[in-house]
DNA sequence: AAGGCGCGTTGATCTGCGTCAAGGCGCACT
DNA sequence: AGTGCGCCTTGACGCAGATCAACGCGCCTT
């Protein structure tokens, strides 16, 4: 190791005081931006990356915030929500382990963002990953790909909430957790279900009892079964699939 | 002027044998993304652009279409959607004059295109103007800005789509029309209103006759007026903001 | 001028989901 | 064990917006 590694090796060592550590160690090394990294580049990213924990229910950005940071999830869930004058509210979409939070090309966040359960983040100074992004071309296509990614998620969830009815939008939800928070890209049949009946609904554009009368519903016609609160078991990801697609006689 | 630009410039008279001719004198060329492009890059630009005029109601893309090419909208009006197999339509966003076409960073559109009255493009091959992204990384922002923008407006969209009465989708239909047209940054009182009512109806998540009920209900309380078809005037923007954030009466 | 057609408006009625309200169930206290 | 509190479920009822239907209006064709 030369004397350059041992400096950074240094810097590291103070601003992370906390877990893990190192990013060779990561969970979410592969999963996130990190992955395109050098090991050297991984290093200098650490330099300027800590961890930070939210709480349950706590919120992790206001909408219109000036942004300084930004940062990877590494465990936990967030909910992205936008709201009204009144208090109604849209959840925009959900962070798990691995996905990337903040704007890169703007000065502030455009929603809200609120801990799900415990969460745990490793953050940056929005200022010093641009520089990152700026001097490295590959994470800066890497970060064009996630807002592309989470595009294409809102226009689909756009045809839900305009289109789909309640049924087809519980088994869309549904699905999409089976999608994204497997593993790799091999659905799960078994999920956590980590939001509250009140969070889906604002996800879906629906409310907490038109949820709850749904999911009852698919427990009837056997499609899930519910081990315990807050797990899931599709039993016939399927027939979810075609329900959420609209192309079934559930409407 | 040396052999490389005379062939560059060949290359131009070739390619693009329609109107204006030379990106110079083009009509968005501020507005679009060529508008961060020095001189010569525009000229290397121009080389591989070509003109292309869609009629009224015909299909621009197709989902799920491999693509080939990409383009600037130079004029007209252009839909996205998608659509369930039944038939049940979701608008997900309108391109005008200066808007990009196509996704840069995969090989597929997610959504179907489609001429809202005669549209004329300025097309690229998605692989050459890729070429062009990976060695000009000022386009590559550039474009990078544009999806962060278009992310932003279908974020609003869902907040809407989810939990907006049918007053206020309306009302925020016109503002966005009112801020969105216009020549510059200033919203414009008397706008062009280019689609129809099922256009409208379809990105709003409503349908054809609620949307004219609305309208009918905002000309009697004066708050827009119709010197045609397809022509409205705005008379009180102000009014029309609030009930399209949900802070008035109306809902 | 008459007829037809596409698009928009308006009215009457229907219905899916929201609203309101009453429990139920699990879990953390004491 | 008992009590209280969050969260969820279920039922009864209401309403915003969908559906169904009639008609108006501009414009094109003959």
């Amino acid at each position: 190791m030369n004397m350059g590694n041992v400096a950074v090796e240094q810097g590291c060592l103070r601003v992370t005081p906390l877990s893990s550590g190192r990013c060779t160690v990561c969970g979410v090394r592969e999963a996130a931006f990190c992955a395109v990294l050098s090991p050297s580049e991984l290093q200098q990213l650490h330099a300027i990356s800590s961890h930070k924990i939210f709480e349950q229910g706590e919120l992790i950005v206001e909408e219109d915030a000036t942004v300084r940071q930004v940062a990877n999830v590494l465990g936990g869930t967030i909910k992205l929500f936008k709201l009204l004058p009144d208090g109604r509210q849209q959840i925009t979409g959900f962070l798990f382990a691995g996905d990337f939070l903040g704007p890169m090309l703007s000065g502030e966040y455009a929603t809200f963002a609120e801990a799900v359960g415990r969460v745990e983040l490793c953050v940056f100074d929005q200022d010093r990953l641009r520089e990152r992004m700026d001097a490295w071309p590959h994470l800066e296509r890497r970060l064009f790909e996630d807002a592309t990614a989470t595009l294409d998620r809102a226009l689909d969830w756009m045809l839900l909430l305009g289109r789909k009815t309640a049924g087809e939008r519980v088994a869309s939800f549904f699905v999409m957790l089976a999608d994204r928070v497997g593993p790799k890209d091999e659905p799960q049949a078994l999920i956590e279900v980590p939001m509250s009946r009140s969070d889906i609904a604002d996800y879906l554009g629906l409310t907490m009892e038109t949820v709850s009368r749904q999911i009852s519903q698919l427990k009837r016609t056997g499609l899930v079964r519910a081990p315990s609160q807050h797990m899931l078991e599709l039993t016939d990801l399927a027939a979810l699939r075609r329900i959420a697609e609209g192309s079934d006689e559930r409407r």
